[in-house]
Formats: structure tokens, C-alpha cells, sequence
DNA sequence: TTGACTTACGTCAACGTTGACGCCATCGTT
DNA sequence: AACGATGGCGTCAACGTTGACGTAAGTCAA
């Protein structure tokens, strides 16, 4: 590449960098054999000397996850534009398994990781933010230096969809909640919990069982509520998939939806506006969160050390059918 | 590192990588050192050096197809235990943009890709086999040195879908095709006719629209078809979500499902399951296109410039309730 | 005792790039 | 004419690792 110019390496890096320091004549040659030979500066070399890889992490929890692609999307495009390339990794919800991912990508020098921690591994997290890793942590609310979290309001959501099935009339209330336990999830709970503190008189106090986050377990949550209660009018759950699996179920038991039971999701993944009927869900604007994330992760990556306030993006309820 | 131990980075890098030429003690005082301070080697160095970086590539046309996550998921398993990492971009059907992503995939030194190709881009792709990397293209047939390709056998099942419907008393019957031209619609397409070749006697013959691959497509496709034959009680939608937006539109417009028309969707994505009827559809065995995938991308690697002949794995009509 | 062989290291160079610095020609100023 | 400043390069070393090779000490057989 150089000697075919007949111009040293250094100067070929000048030019394919934009540093200045080269005539007009030389960067026309240059550039020229770049074309010629489908020169591709080796990333490898750059980052072991510049101490940039010109990469990011993406570790999520479950890549089947409906949550994750559309993130995924995201996160690439900003990522392009700042010519950096992707890893992808989960997690399994597994610390152990967490800790691999992070050797792995520490071991090819990633500028910075988008992480959907897995549970209970928040501490695990700060120790590489430690090391001098930017790290953003999506879904969660954390402080602390070189590192930023990113999640959705899911507390006030999880308040809107009981307001909105008190307003609508609905008095015996039960949610569907996750067993996996992580911070966030408790949150959803008390937003719950909260609308029902002025509740109109005559509103029963309300259920909560907590299952697998899958339509599976939806289903199962809403036969163990019902077992409860069986005059069960309005249903929160604590995801889409989880609310599609309560809505078989309770169509299966000959409970109408919406006229015997109302029932609201969370999470408006595409398949909650496909079945009938229509699901009622929180939506999350995803493509605002994954912009967030990446933007605030590029932010760290350049001023390393800093500590941005943790971001909370509202969430809106989307009224459809099932309501 | 080296100088904690009192040895050279030579043997750090014996021990580590287990070569040989080091006795029991040093071996045990490395791996010590290597735990105390968590070393990991630098992927970048060896990389440079061996020419291996231990990262392969995925590349999809579009991150949020339900299809793409449950590859990655398989592809990123099978990955880790050969100490892979895997870098993940989308093309977004656009071969300008495909080529983008493989300079940068090139310049990080990848070991291998596995690539949902961008409509018309076989030749782009031979050319980077030609250039020595080894490739696995998912979703295609192709036969090229230095390249490998895995794929369903939908003309099969196409044939499986037609014949389904002719077998179960259906005489007047059209297929939802997909308007994007990539060679393996058309198999799809030639399967599903093929499949009338030896029909009863009475049968009509088969209509075809092609509309975009999308829920809504979906139901623009059965529109169309309706407006040419209003009596039509079969369909065989390119995939499922065409199925389940022609499903919609059927019934918005009087039609029983499975009682008046009969459809079958192809693909079966989660949500296949969960509309109600639930749809009859053409299983895909992802999990084991995934681990084909990574199993021949491997051997393309340590194999250099063989040829392996293309795969082509069977599939399956699974019968619910929409048929 | 000698020489061949083995074991357990170390040394050196190289991978492709960039940071630091040096050098020469040219130019403008005095 | 002398001098400093500037533009346009090249040179050298370094990033962390590994391939190739060297070497000193120990082992073994003749």
C-alpha cells in the first residue's frame, strides 16, 4: 500500500485519517490506491495502539427476548455513525454467565458496553465501570461514576393501566407479576399498588400473584387468580406475552374479554395489536431508549469518569380492545 | 504481568495458552498471577499476530424479523464454546449498505460470516469468499469455494401447504407471495404450484399475488385475491405474519376462518400460536439451521478454500385450527 | 568423558498502526 | 544574507502477543 504510493505508512495513516501534514498531489494518490486496493485500515493494529477498538457490547438477557432487536436496531445505527461495530452477547440471566460475556468483550478491548443486567449483578456491574469501562445499564436506575442508566417508567405505567381500570369501572383487580426478581420489578408492584390508594369505595383490595414472564406462565397466574377470586374483572400483567397467555386462558375458562374481564399488558410488542382482541398495553418507545442508551454511552466513552444522572423515559397507555 | 511472575511474556503466553515448555511450578505461579490480577490476553495483539481474532459476524437483513434473534441466540451459543465473539450488524436488504457492513466487519479482522444476504448480492458475496473469507450464507443455495450455505426446503413445504389444503377438501386456493425477488421465493412459489399438477379433478386453478412481506401486505394480498375470485377457500401465505394479516382481513370481511377459508402460513413464529384460529403453518427448525450455521462456518475456518456442498433442511406442516 | 538430546526457559522480530520527533526545503522577514 | 517559521514528509518506537530461534542446564547412552 505505502510503497505502491511511494509515500511511508505514516503517511498513508495522515492521509486515511485526515490529520493534515500532506499535500494536495500525495492525498490524491493516496486516496486513489486506497480505492484501487480496497484498502481497509486494520482495526486490530489501530486499537492496540490507540486504546480504541472501534466497538461496543451489546449484552442483553435473552436474544429471543421481543424487547431486544429492536434495540439492537437502534444501537446499530447510531453506532455506524460513529464507525463502530457491534458485539452481541446475553446473558442468560445468569451472573456467571454475565461475567464471561464481560471477559470476553474486556479481552477484545470494547470502548463501552449497553447492558440489560442480568439479576442482582448491579455490584458486578460497577466494578467493571471501576476498571475505567463505560458502561450504560438499560432497565434499571443506578448511580455511579462512568456509568449511566437508561430505563422506562414502568412505575407510572404499571399506575396507569389500574387508573384505567378503575375509570373504566372495573372494581375486582388482580396483577400478574414476574417471579424474577429484580428492582424494577417491585417497582411495577407499587405503581400498581399506588392507584389503588383513592380508589372509588366498594373497590376490592387487590390480587397479585407472581409467575413466569411468559405467555405459559400467564396463563398459570391468571387459573391461580381466578382460584382466588373468580369474579375477577380487570387483569394487570406485568408483560404482553404474559397478558396474551391470561387472555387464552380466560377465554378458554368462557370469560369474555373485555365484557367479563378487562385486560392490560405491558410492553406493546408488536403481537399485542394482532390478537383478538386487541391488546390494551403500556407502550415504550423503544427506538427513543436504544437512541438514549447509545448517545449517552458515546457520551462516557469521551469524557471517561463522568456520572450522568440516570434518564427515565415516560410511558404512555394505548387503549385498544381488550379494555 | 510477566515481571510480577519473574518470567518472560513468552511463557506467560506458553502457560496461557497451554503450549507446552514450562515447568509445573511456573505454570502454577502464571496461573496464579493470572487470577490474582485478572489477566486477560489481548485479543487485538494475538489477532494481529495469528491472524485470528476470534470473532465471527452475523449479518441479517433486518434485526427486529422475529426469524433473526432465535438464530443469534443458537449462533452465539455454539460461538462461545469455540472462544468466539460474535459481531452482529443488518444489511437492511440493501447491498450498498451489506457491502458497508462487511468493510467494517473486514477491517475487525472477522474469522468468518454467517449472512442472511441482501436481495441480488450472491456475487458480492463469492467475491469476499474469493478474497479468503470464509462465509456461510443462510436462506440461499449456493456452491462457491470458500463458502458454505444452509437453507429450509421451501418448495417442499409450499408443496406440503398446497397439498394439505387439496387433501382436506379444498378446491379453490391462493397463495400470498412476497413482491421482494430473491431465488428463494420463487421455490416457494414453483412448489406451491407444483403441488397442483396432479389435483382432483375440479380443482381450480391456483391464483397468486405478490405483495409485501408484512402483516399488512398480508391483508392487501387477500383483498386482491378476493377482488378476482370472491370464492376462494384456501390460502398459503409466503409467511406468517402475511398469514395472520390475511386472517384479519378475512374475517373483517365476513369470511369464517377455518370454515368458509382455509389458511396456512409459513414460518412459525411465536405468534403463530397465540391468534386465534391458531395458524396452520410450516415449522422451521431454526435451532438446528443455527447450529448447522456455525458448525460449517467452523469448518470453513480451519479448512480454508473447501467446498462444502449446500444443506438443505426438511420441514414440517404443523396443523392447528385454521385449516 | 563426550556428544546428542531434551527441558525450560529467554531473545528477537514481526503483525499494522500511530505518537513523538526530526529533518530538509521553502518562504517570509529583517 | 541570515534566521525563524512552516509545510511535507520520513524515522523510530511502541502497543501486546506469538513464531522462530537461541541457549544453558540437565539427562542419558556409549
Amino acid at each position: 500500500m505505502a510503497n505502491r504510493v511511494g509515500v511511508s505508512p505514516r503517511t498513508v495513516s495522515r492521509v486515511v485519517n485526515d490529520e493534515g501534514g500532506f499535500s494536495e498531489a500525495t492525498r490524491t494518490r493516496v486516496l486513489e490506491a486506497v480505492e484501487d486496493l480496497g484498502y481497509q485500515p486494520n482495526m486490530l493494529a489501530r486499537g492496540l495502539i490507540t486504546r480504541r477498538s472501534g466497538t461496543v457490547g451489546l449484552v442483553g438477557v435473552d436474544m429471543t427476548d421481543p424487547f431486544f432487536p429492536a434495540m439492537a436496531e437502534g444501537i446499530q445505527n447510531e453506532a455506524r455513525e460513529t464507525g463502530r461495530t457491534m458485539f452481541f452477547a446475553s446473558n442468560d440471566g445468569d451472573p456467571q454467565r454475565q461475567a464471561e460475556v464481560f471477559r470476553s468483550l474486556l479481552s477484545h478491548a470494547v470502548d463501552g458496553v449497553i447492558v440489560f443486567p442480568a439479576p442482582g449483578t448491579v455490584e458486578q456491574l460497577a466494578a467493571y465501570a471501576r476498571g475505567g469501562m463505560p458502561l450504560v445499564i438499560v432497565d434499571d436506575i443506578v448511580e455511579f461514576p462512568n456509568l449511566a442508566s437508561v430505563s422506562f417508567d414502568l412505575e407510572d405505567g404499571a399506575n396507569q393501566a389500574a387508573r384505567h381500570l378503575l375509570a373504566t369501572g372495573r372494581s375486582r383487580i388482580g396483577m400478574i407479576s414476574s417471579e424474577v426478581t429484580v428492582p424494577r420489578n417491585r417497582r411495577r408492584e407499587r405503581g400498581f399498588f399506588q392507584a389503588f390508594e383513592n380508589a372509588p369505595t366498594g373497590t376490592a383490595p387487590p390480587e397479585l400473584v407472581r409467575v413466569q414472564p411468559t405467555v405459559t406462565g400467564g396463563s398459570n397466574g391468571l387459573q391461580r387468580l381466578l382460584e382466588r377470586r373468580s369474579d375477577l374483572d380487570g387483569i394487570f400483567a406485568f408483560n404482553d406475552s404474559m397478558a396474551v397467555g391470561a387472555m387464552r386462558e380466560a377465554q378458554s375458562a368462557g370469560y369474555r374479554v373485555p365484557d367479563d374481564l378487562a385486560i392490560v399488558g405491558c410492553n406493546d410488542i408488536e403481537m399485542s395489536g394482532l390478537v383478538s382482541p386487541r391488546l390494551t398495553t403500556i407502550r415504550l418507545d423503544r427506538p427513543r431508549l436504544s437512541a438514549e442508551a447509545i448517545r449517552v454511552l458515546h457520551y462516557l466513552i469521551e469524557a471517561p469518569g463522568s456520572n450522568p444522572a440516570p434518564l427515565v423515559l415516560p410511558v404512555q397507555l394505548v387503549v385498544r380492545e381488550s379494555t
